[in-house]
RNA sequence: GCCGAGGUGGCGGAAUGGCUUACGCGGCGGUCUCAAAAACCGUUGAGGGCAACCUCGUGUGGGUUCGACUCCCACCCUCGGCACCA
């Protein structure tokens, strides 16, 4: 017989919601613990990864009850998004009514799964007391001068018909469709994130509780590189070509000059040379290049000499400027020097079109005198060669010397260049956030004051999935009056990147229904930061740099008094199926809903939990749940072995030890986060629990049903229930061990010769030294090994072990 | 190329420098039963031996140590991030 999980599971959940056991208010008096789970976007249903997030989660969120703690565990939905639009167009629905349902939907099951959410606090990002807030935060930043637009080459999507951040291009296509990104050339909205970047460095150093792969992740996206801006000059019109470079102790082997294909000066040295035909039409084919291809490694540098020449203000040589595809634009000042003989991709170029090479470094113990004797550039540390004044320094010193002599006679500077763009935040969609900005013929842009907002997203509108914003066509919205001078004016019907969205949402969830302020600032002092974060490692760029800038913002607006939202981290790994990621497009999805009917929600969390460490990824295993399943009956049944007259049972003194021992490990590892190994402890108890049937099970068996109260509540709540108590068990306070219990008085030893195991003995644990070496030559077990020969040595590791060296 | 994580039985995974493989899955055997399922109990790294027991075994090769999955050096492989980044 299987324990009634189906009834016990939706009783627990009704009562819990109805004595709102999981409602918290700010107690001043008490400690806090913030945990929050990425909130989810409504797709329709829960998968396994939320599943997995949210019962690693709610373990934490228990057991912190438990240990006291007032604990804040909200939840909402990511609301807004392209998905909602596009099921919009399939299904002729209105995007907010499909969005809705959703919500409905997977709030269900997330109650199915027993999670202990303060309900009360739930929120939606598509509903305007959520929304209009993204627009106070817009102009707040407006004001500040860190929203501005702009006409540049932007990431365009042609399948989704809508821009792009540069954090959502991922290998040239787009995050969402994988289709493949074009550039654009548009008038967009951006956000200063570049303001913040130095901020953004810095403060990951006070991140010590998140992964070291976060952090570096976030570090490679700001992309700090530390060098020198150093003016070369044009040869005919002594016009400057400023260069970046971080290998300024190469500067005396700089052979020549590359620039970008797009950069503006080409065409203006070319021009009137013979060369000028030859070079645009090279130009023109780099243009038509994908730039995934341009871009692809191992492709062959192309190239081709522009016939000027500029002067290297070290030497007053005269290079040979170049144009060539592996210079990019965009980075740095779109124009390099080349170090053929230090650089491996000039080193290819200068090979490939003849150019001369100069060693400048030489490598310690190398005995390379001469270009043509390389086979590869030389990039690593040396001595200055062929360096003027800089020869015999190592080339550290020598970046050191030189920086600081091109600025003492400026023919350069120290420059620092960032991978970090602005954030391009408008979108031409529908479902999202409009932007609260109008245009009037006579004052121009004009923000909507904040009085005026929220500015309503129009519920009438035609998504025809083709071209442009579909809020441009509803004159109704586009149609209003300039908020300065009244006369007629247009709505800007771009909207916004729904990352926006999420940078700040919690921040909402400390005072959800407040409607002066996005948050409420005594609630968020009291609530703020998160103490514990849980989600995708998917957010490790996107979610996580933009959330951080928020609350610096907002922090630099005096509405917070902290600059990072998250204390802790934990990324949880992936679900997989047969060694696959599940999704959709692979069709190898396990719905969790049938699982819970077949085995409850109690099993299906303890699988998930136990199956793999939080952060790793974990494969799908129907059998394991099998398992897992027995388990909990395992458990249950406990309660018709308790005797009714258990004191006539003796008392067991192993299994009080163990318990004891149980619960501290189990402590330890929940803390931890290593919730499978808690899992396998408590598991531990229970077997002995069941070894030990003929004596006094009652404490032991009480002792489980609250360690294992986190991880499957309901059965937990109804065995404390049927165990005599009237209070629910997460208003109970978690058990502490006692040391006394865990001291041994015989311990077994492990006795090794020369570091093998040859024997074991139990000794009474505070043997000492003398008696246990006479006790450990007398083992028979050792005759064979010892023999007549002599002990060199006798390491002793107290409690433990004995190491005789002969 | 740079940075990060990892490589342990048939499988998922445990192990502050000290008994490798806890816990679970799977396999094998038993108890109960007319029988089966369930449950409960036992067993399960490989090779050798009638047996006590022995040898080998944590990606590879070295090193440190009385003793290395663990520390150091070199390398191989897998996964993830960044990248013609100047």
């Amino acid at each position: 017989m299987n324990y009634p999980f189906k009834k016990i599971e939706e009783k627990w959940q009704r009562k819990w919601l109805r004595k709102k056991i999981f409602q918290v208010k700010p107690q001043p008096q008490r400690k806090k613990y913030y945990l929050l789970e990425m909130f989810p976007y409504p797709s329709g249903k829960i998968h396994m990864g939320h599943v997995r997030n949210y019962s690693i989660g709610d373990v934490a969120a228990r057991f912190k009850m438990m240990q006291g703690y007032n604990v804040l565990h909200p939840i909402g939905f990511d609301a807004f998004g392209q998905p909602a639009e596009n099921a919009a167009l399939k299904n002729k629905v209105h995007p907010q009514a499909w969005t809705m349902n959703c919500i409905d939907w997977m709030r269900r099951e997330l109650k199915q799964m027993g999670f202990a959410y303060d309900w009360e606090r739930e929120i939606s990002t598509c509903l305007q007391e959520y929304y209009r807030w993204n627009q106070w935060i817009f102009l707040k930043m407006y004001e500040k001068g860190l929203v501005y637009k702009k006409e540049a080459v932007v990431n365009w999507c042609p399948d989704c018909e809508t821009t792009l951040a540069n954090e959502e291009v991922i290998d040239g296509k787009c995050w969402r469709c994988k289709n493949e990104v074009v550039q654009k050339d548009l008038e967009q909205w951006f956000i200063k994130i570049t303001a913040y970047k130095q901020r953004l460095l810095e403060d990951l150093d006070k991140l010590k509780y998140w992964p070291e792969r976060v952090i570096t992740m976030q570090k490679n996206w700001l992309g700090k590189s530390e060098g020198v801006q150093i003016y070369f000059k044009l040869k005919q019109t002594q016009e400057i070509i400023p260069v970046f470079t971080t290998r300024q102790d190469t500067i005396f082997g700089a052979t020549y000059l590359v620039l970008a294909p797009e950069h503006p000066l080409v065409k203006k040295i070319i021009k009137g040379n013979p060369q000028e035909k030859e070079v645009l039409e090279f130009i023109d084919k780099v243009s038509k290049e994908s730039k995934i291809l341009r871009l692809a490694c191992g492709v062959k540098k192309e190239g081709i000499f522009t016939g000027s020449y500029a002067i290297n203000p070290v030497n007053n040589e005269q290079i040979p400027i170049w144009v060539a595809d592996y210079v990019l634009l965009e980075y740095g000042t779109g124009a390099i020097m080349a170090v053929p003989a230090h650089d491996q991709r000039d080193f290819l170029f200068a090979q490939e079109h003849n150019l001369p090479m100069r060693i400048v470094i030489q490598a310690p113990g190398s005995r390379i005198q001469t270009p043509n004797q390389m086979t590869e550039a030389c990039e690593g540390p040396g001595i200055q060669v062929n360096s003027g004044q800089f020869d015999g320094l190592t080339n550290e010193q020598a970046k050191i010397k030189i920086a600081a002599w091109m600025e003492e006679v400026g023919i350069g500077k120290s420059q620092v260049y960032w991978r970090l763009r602005d954030w391009l935040i408008s979108r031409q969609r529908y479902w999202g956030t409009p932007i609260p900005i109008v245009y009037c013929d006579r004052c121009g842009i004009v923000p909507v004051p904040e009085d005026d907002l929220p500015v309503k997203l129009p519920q009438k509108v035609k998504i025809s999935g083709c071209g442009g914003s579909p809020l441009s066509y509803v004159d109704s919205f586009v149609r209003t009056k300039c908020p300065k001078c009244h006369s007629r004016a247009r709505r800007e019907t771009d909207t916004m990147a729904t990352f926006i969205d999420s940078s700040w949402y919690f921040l909402r969830f400390c005072s959800p229904r407040f409607t002066q302020y996005p948050f409420d600032k005594q609630e968020v002092a009291y609530w703020m930061p998160v103490d514990q974060y849980i989600g995708g490692i998917e957010h490790a760029i996107m979610h996580l740099l933009y959330s951080r800038f928020f609350t610096k913002f907002l922090r630099d607006l005096g509405l917070l008094d902290f600059d990072e939202p998250f204390i802790r981290l934990l990324t949880q790994g992936m679900v997989l199926k047969d060694g696959e990621v599940m999704s959709k497009s692979r069709g190898n999805i396990v719905d969790p809903d049938p699982i819970i009917k077949k085995y409850g929600a109690d099993t299906l969390r303890l699988y998930i939990l136990f199956a793999a460490p939080p952060e790793v990824e974990m494969e799908w295993s129907q059998q394991n749940i099998e398992g897992a399943f027995r388990f909990l009956n395992r458990v249950w049944r406990m309660l018709t072995l308790i005797p009714k007259k258990s004191k006539s049972k003796t008392f067991n003194p192993g299994l009080e030890k163990r318990m004891h021992k149980t619960i501290k490990e189990v402590t330890r590892d929940l803390e931890s986060f290593k919730l499978n190994t808690a899992i396998s402890r408590i598991m531990e108890l229970v077997n002995e629990i069941y070894q030990n049937l003929n004596t006094d099970i009652t404490a032991a068996v009480k002792t489980v049903v609250i360690l294992l109260a986190p991880i499957a509540p309901h059965l937990a709540e109804e065995m404390w229930l049927r165990l005599g108590h009237k209070e629910s068990i997460f208003k109970t306070n978690w058990p502490k061990y006692e040391a006394r219990f865990l001291e041994e008085e015989v311990i077994t030893m492990v006795i090794q010769i020369n570091g093998k195991l040859r024997s074991k003995i139990e000794v009474p644990v505070d043997i000492n030294e003398d008696r246990l070496k006479e006790i450990v030559l007398a083992d028979k077990k050792l005759k064979p090994w010892i023999q007549e020969r002599p002990i060199k040595n006798f390491i002793l590791v107290p409690k433990k072990l004995v190491n005789l060296v002969i």
